[in-house]
RNA sequence: GUCAGUGUAGCUCAGCCGGUUAGAGCACAGCAUUCAUAACGCUGAGGUCGAGAGUUCAAGUCUCUCCACUGACACCA
């Protein structure tokens, strides 16, 4: 048993939460689930980043004030985690008070080993952004994309982080392969990193929303070098002083920052080199994983074909996005939300395959078994569900180790596809038919009940409702699931009995 | 522009060090059928493996060129 910490990036409250946020936070939840199925102590941290000037100016056109705005988009996360059952054990805002005293503890520790440095952010600034562009390649005056009007220059004093004089302790880093996934992504870092590292500017001048910096007035902290420090306040008790020399004794490092891929580089390489500056641990692995489309388009405000989890949810319940989001695309990769596929696969997946499996196996023991679980001595040495469950059981640990969710679930599928050819080759409805068989239909009815206990229990951390339902429906106890225990075969008791089926999903239909 | 990656059945993708008639899931068509949620199962149709050239006894799998798309190239949560 070990502590393994587990982050979702701390989302911008600049607009509500969007399906590439859901789809973060499912696979952290998965993960996180998994983790503590298999007897881990987990801390799987959330949150919100809510400083900066997008905020100030977003609070502004809703006239509102920006811990107004903070406190209602973050209370949106919030409950909506709640809704879709994401198990985080902490919710992080960096407006709390403790975070701001962390902030400020983490400069100074930064500040005296001397990695700070004031300099001059220079660029081309959009006034109507309020954000600095990258310089155009090729036409000599610069236009901002967005608004298509010349861009001004200008000149202003902030703070730097001397990331430079990390050049090559990052690149160390880097060398080990695990601690960015997934590899096409890591060798674009490797690539920038090699380019040599400057310094970056973690305050900005004149902004008020903001943690001010100790002994500069008038500087505010840029958010990245806020928001990211959000990952150790979160672990720190609420409301007490605040001691980064104690961050090892509250789950410190992480064992995983999931992010997206867009964030990769402040995660992959600002951060280690911050936390390397302040002599803290390193997270282990970074995974950026990759963005959804829907129907082969960039989802956008502009485009209006955003995806909203709250409807999505109220439509078809959180199991079935679960499954879609988590057995249809490959985690690094990016995929396209299609409405049709989605349908498909979940009442393929789960109402067809998996439910019904369940559906007529229960149907047949209650019926030639007194409404309860087969009991039987019949001796075989027929093993044949049984093998394959403990090798889809190896399997299923190994990719979700790996965070590779599609391939676990086609992993589980298979085992329920199998149970299903197993009835239908061993008949047992035209065994029983003869008084006799009744020993042997027992015994094949038990071996595709277990078999669907260890469906149940394999896709727990996936799609946990559904994986309690079918837990319920066969009268096993589902609180405290222990992998270690409850994926030995045989667990489940003879002449236990069984509810009348219900469907564990009711099937999707396409509007 | 530079670098990297991708391009295989209608859709999403597997195809490791090159080796018999190119695979899976979904979709589609047909058969069968009740234990079951019109479900499960079986069969079938469907691919010039982006294009062209080359290496080889043999290439989806290696090399080169071209085309298309995607990503990275420092302040985008």
């Amino acid at each position: 048993m070990s502590n393994i910490t587990i982050t979702t990036p701390l989302y911008y409250v600049n607009d509500k939460p969007h399906l590439g946020s859901i789809y973060t936070t499912i696979a952290s939840d998965a993960y996180a689930r998994f983790q503590r199925l298999n007897g881990n102590k987990v801390m799987f941290i959330t949150g919100v980043d809510e400083h900066g000037q997008k905020i100030q100016r977003t609070a502004e056109l809703n006239k509102t004030t920006p811990i107004n705005h903070c406190n209602t988009i973050s209370q949106k996360y919030k409950s909506l985690w709640e809704k879709w059952s994401i198990s985080n054990d902490c919710f992080i805002r960096t407006t709390d008070p403790h975070h701001q005293k962390l902030v400020e503890q983490f400069f100074q520790r930064v500040q005296s080993k001397g990695d700070i440095r004031i300099g001059n952010q220079q660029g081309w600034y959009c006034v109507g952004c309020e954000e600095y562009k990258e310089e155009s390649k090729d036409s000599s005056k610069p236009i901002c994309p967005i608004h298509l009007k010349e861009l001004e220059w200008r000149d202003e004093e902030n703070l730097f982080f001397c990331l430079s004089n990390y050049q090559t302790q990052i690149e160390n880093i880097l060398q080990n392969p695990e601690f960015i996934q997934p590899k096409s992504r890591r060798n674009e870092i490797i690539k920038f990193v090699s380019k040599g590292l400057k310094d970056f500017s973690i305050s900005r001048l004149n902004l008020e929303w903001g943690i001010p910096v100790p002994g500069f007035d008038g500087h505010t902290f840029y958010v990245w070098f806020d928001a990211l420090l959000g990952y150790i306040s979160a672990l720190l008790p609420k409301g007490e002083e605040v001691d980064l020399d104690d961050i090892n004794n509250f789950s410190w490092p992480p064992e995983i920052h999931i992010i997206g891929k867009d964030i990769l580089r402040f995660h992959a390489v600002y951060w280690p080199a911050m936390l390397l500056s302040a002599d803290l641990d390193l997270p282990r692995k970074v995974f950026g994983h990759g963005f959804l489309t829907r129907e082969g388009q960039k989802m956008g405000k502009s485009l209006g074909n955003v995806l909203d989890p709250e409807l999505l949810l109220n439509k078809y319940g959180e199991d079935a996005i679960r499954w879609y989001l988590l057995s249809d695309f490959r985690f690094g990769q990016d995929g396209d939300f299609q409405q049709k596929r989605f349908i498909d696969l979940v009442n393929n997946d789960l109402a067809n395959t998996i439910g019904n499996l369940l559906n007529r196996t229960s149907s047949m023991s209650r019926k030639w078994f007194t409404n309860k679980v087969p009991d039987f001595t019949y001796d075989s040495n027929e093993e044949e569900l049984k093998n394959l469950s403990n090798s889809t059981i190896i399997e299923v640990k190994g990719y979700l180790d790996n965070l590779c969710f599609k391939e676990a679930c086609s992993s589980i599928l298979n085992l329920a596809s199998s149970a299903n050819l197993y009835l239908n080759d061993n008949k047992p409805w035209t065994l029983i038919k003869e008084v006799k068989n009744i020993e042997r239909v027992g015994f094949c009815l038990y071996n595709v009940l277990e078999t669907i206990r260890i469906v149940a229990i394999l896709i727990n951390p996936l799609v946990p409702n559904l994986s309690k339902d079918i837990l319920y429906q066969l009268s096993y106890n589902h609180n405290q699931i222990n992998w270690n225990i409850d994926l030995e075969w045989g667990k489940l008791k003879k002449s236990s009995s069984l509810p009348k089926p219900s469907p564990i999903l009711v099937k999707l239909e396409d509007e």
